[in-house]
DNA sequence: ATTTGTTGTAATCTTTTTGATTACGACGAT
DNA sequence: ATCGTCGTAATCAAAAAGATTACAACAAAT
């Protein structure tokens, strides 16, 4: 009934590496340090997220840095980042595979539910893409210096 | 990344409940027909629906109905019925559960994502309670004529 | 050029979640 | 009393998600 903790495990590390990218080399075992996950984790999402066209990575030398003004990247586009993988077809709805076609409401049910679903989807979507990265390091940012 | 099938279950059950039960005594096993999944997995919606108020489902001599009018029934009342269920504090995205207490990054997400998270969540929602069981029950007429 | 640290990626394992299935006692209507 | 059905527990199997190990490729530094 969730949503995979991939999609908040790739926020956290794209915090880390606006957070720390200027003053340290963010590597995954970095990020991982934050996270508290396997680096290998972090590997695979920050392939997706290079995927998307989000951050780079330096092979070989390591250190993961933005690609694009953090201003520009929406939660939402996270989110799509790292949901795309795998089979998913970005389907937040799961619908029971086989509804009986021999039943009125079974034939029906797909067409009839479908668009309602898909509305809710992009509903919270929407919601995804007020937010931006930028948002995020603004509000890091006032909450370190209440802890000070 | 998705939300359990229970969901979709649950909305076909109550499809069928307000389709049928003017002529047929809608048992589980009628139920479990039209969706094509075993019937205990019905009992178990209906026991969550029941919960919920939802509909009345009749011990012994069998057969379920709707005990509310069907206008005022939503998907996010669905939703609701058979998520609450099982562990989940009905938190649709779903956090790494140890971010480092250390990092300053890892101090703050939480606080920092939460609310995000939970405002795209109540827009799904705020869709979900746009549609009425009575909504789709049309919808399914409006359906079935066009197949005759 | 060799070393060093890091990434890309595959393979494997464990855990968790979900749903299927079996089983059976309780109950209501006939 | 019987019959069909529900309520519910117990068990099983399958799928999904992560964790972990391992290692080749690669870039930079020496």
């Amino acid at each position: 009934m969730k949503i995979t903790s991939r999609f908040t495990v790739a926020v956290q590390t794209l915090l880390v590496i606006v957070r720390f990218s200027q003053t340290t080399k963010v590597t995954s075992d970095f990020i991982a340090a934050s996270v508290q996950v396997n680096p290998v984790v972090i590997r695979r999402t920050l392939l997706s997220l290079k995927a998307a066209g989000i951050v780079e990575v330096k092979a070989g030398s390591g250190g993961a840095s933005l690609c694009r003004d953090a201003r520009t990247v929406t939660l939402y586009d996270v989110f799509r980042a790292v949901d795309a993988v795998e089979g998913a077809e970005g389907e937040l709805f799961h619908f029971h595979e086989k509804p009986n076609p021999a039943c009125p409401v079974g034939r029906n049910i797909r067409g009839i539910l479908d668009p309602h679903l898909a509305d809710a989807q992009r509903a919270m979507e929407k919601e995804l893409q007020k937010v931006t990265l930028f948002d995020l390091a603004q509000e890091l940012r006032a909450a370190e210096q209440r802890q000070n």
